[in-house]
DNA sequence: ACACTTTGTGCGACAGGCGAACAAAGAGAG
DNA sequence: CTCTCTTTGTTCGCCTGTCGCACAAAGTGT
């Protein structure tokens, strides 16, 4: 663009408040440039992680850095009128100890543990979440807060928070596998979120893997889901227990973390269970990479805090050697957002609409003022 | 958009002589308006089909109405030079027999059975034919013809000319899978061919889905390939020869066509390969229905001429009654275009990119004058 | 002190699109 | 046949966004 299009632009950034001049910078041999920031604080957006045994809250700046987070274990798929009302407690709390005022409060993005259908994007599936059948989350709080609200799948969401803050940056194309209480992947498509058709795409854990592991309650064999879920490793661990006798995994209320730091620590069961779903893993992620070809690949969810242990596994089983073009050069990374990046690419979600569409900020006064002189 | 804006285009377009008056239409009770008809012949393309084993080469008008066809066995893979000899008799030949001068030729579109990575979107992967290597078929054909050449892998132009002129035409996101040598998908998202960073996306055929049927080229376990191809087929039909003393297949020489034709006559082992080629391509379609989620899967290639025999038990083993919403919503139908798809798809090609810049069509004598005159 | 570079802005030009007004051509009622 | 109303196509002025150019402001280096 030319110079003389940006000083204009620039002049209408300047009067909304959400640049400000911060500045000379360094001269290059002639007149000092003046710097310009994103002014951050001028505006705040809530994001909401709610999975299917947790809510959390983020209370984020322009910038996507939380300033302030809430999280509670809570059995969201059996009680939802109680999700509703935890998730209202946890905001309130959170935007009071950010100490934002409805006025800077630009909106709320949801992620949310089931498909999102792009035609009909207030509802959750009733496949996924059976009892939030008729609940309309988004309508909810738009009452309470009269600020937009936006809702997309976790998966999709987390793969908008590597793009835009995590490890995703340098890419149009990106795939994002969330490891949780299921397996899932969000897709990255020309900078953009694929949703597919009906809102489901990026369904990685309905892909066969294993002919041996029964039925899947979507009626193919073998799903990725049936050996890969959280609960299912811990289950698989219990199975295990009686052959490993040395092992220091609790042999009750065995969680996903504790599993994940013995794995660290060196403990052989653990490792084995962690390696054994990174192989389990990478036939999925072949399967996605032949048909999707990402430049990289994003692991996020409480496994992938494992990291090479998980990571080793599924590259060999990849098979380094391999002529496949898109197997050789995708780059396969962990998340580096970990526990908050579903909710701050919930925030982005909004922060995203609102750049799209600027008169979405909410108008401070001054501005007000400057429209009126014109 | 307003009126006044589609008078000074149309004004444009009849300049160019793509597009002309076609007398007046129907009064709806008012002045009758002008008719205007998209002007086929003003200039012609050429889409060549290069396969495996076989070149096609089709003359088309700008509405993809084929006007010359031209079609020979060859070993591809094996005799590059001879290939590109024979594509230029092929191309001559059609150009001749459709009555085609050099001033109307549009461009040349290439379809080749190999990914091609859009960094570098003149040369085949020397991983799929090696033979290939360092041999530049657009500069050829560009040197010779002196018009815009481009190129793609076969199974994107069979997706980009269903979704222009075939069963796909009612959707932007859209799925083909060919069956032919190998097993391959297009892909078309948001109304444009995916390629996915390296050019590689859609290749389905590098899907597990049988971990008994040994390793692949590509070092993983139980591909898709080396269950599908036709060469796989017929081998399979041998090998299950002599447990049907019955069947009127041949017991050498057998064709993927003949196989076909057979099942279709009710012959017992046609049918059972056929069906058991369905049940294996299941798989792959269940991973690429849960990942991308389109709106439509089109079926091309050899084997699809089954229709329903292969499509019928591909359906029963994705399962009806499956609560998964991708699997569930998408519609599978196979090719309405038939042997000349994947020839039209290449000559798409460049009418896509010629309405993107109309510069590229070549410009009659009377519309240089009118230029000259301003 | 002087020439030269870099940066920011004001002004006229221009393309693309829009709505209003108008002209052309027809339908239908009386 | 006349008059009114509808539909269609075009012309004109206006607005927006962008660009190139000229010029001013503010530096650097010799």
């Amino acid at each position: 663009m030319s110079r003389s299009s940006i000083s204009a632009i620039v002049a209408d950034l300047l009067e909304t408040g959400l640049v400000s001049e911060t500045g000379a910078g360094d001269s290059s041999g002639g007149r000092r440039p003046i710097m310009l920031g994103f002014d951050d604080d001028a505006h705040a957006i809530v994001g909401v992680d709610m999975g299917a045994t947790h809510i959390a809250v983020a209370v984020t700046d322009l910038r996507s850095q939380v300033k302030a987070w809430r999280s509670k274990i809570f059995d969201v798929r059996e009680d939802p009128e109680g999700a509703l009302s935890l998730m209202r407690g946890l905001i309130d709390g959170a935007l009071i100890e950010a100490s934002i005022d409805r006025e800077r409060l630009v909106g709320i993005g949801i992620a949310v543990p089931s498909p999102v259908n792009p035609e009909n994007p207030t509802v959750l599936s009733p496949l996924f979440v059976p009892k939030w059948k008729d609940l309309n989350i988004v309508e909810h709080l738009e009452n309470i807060y009269r600020v937009p609200v936006g809702m997309d799948n976790d998966a999709n969401l987390g793969a908008l928070s590597e793009q835009w803050w995590g490890a995703g940056r340098d890419g149009r194309d990106l795939a994002y596998i969330k490891v949780a209480t299921a397996v899932g992947a969000g897709l990255i498509i020309n900078g953009d979120i694929y949703r597919g058709t009906t809102g489901i795409a990026g369904e990685i854990g309905h892909i066969p893997v294993d002919p041996s592991a029964g039925e899947c309650v979507c009626g193919l064999t073998g799903c990725l889901n049936l050996r890969m879920g959280t609960e299912k490793l811990v289950q698989r661990a219990h199975d295990l227990r009686p052959e490993h006798p040395k092992s220091t995994l609790p042999r009750r209320g065995l969680t996903v973390s504790r599993l994940v730091e013995e794995a660290c620590e060196g403990d052989r069961l653990a490792r084995l269970i962690v390696e054994d779903a990174g192989r389990h893993l990478a036939i999925g992620v072949a399967a996605m990479l032949n048909l999707f070809n990402p430049a990289k690949v994003v692991f996020g969810g409480s496994l992938t805090r494992a990291g090479e242990l998980l990571l080793r596994p599924l590259k060999d089983a990849l098979g380094e050697r391999s002529p496949s073009a898109s197997v050789k050069q995708s780059q396969l990374v962990t998340s580096t957002l970990g526990i908050e990046g579903t909710a701050r690419g919930a925030a982005t979600l909004i922060l995203r609409a609102a750049l799209d569409d600027p008169t979405l900020f909410p108008t401070p006064l001054d501005v007000e003022v400057a429209a009126h002189t014109t």
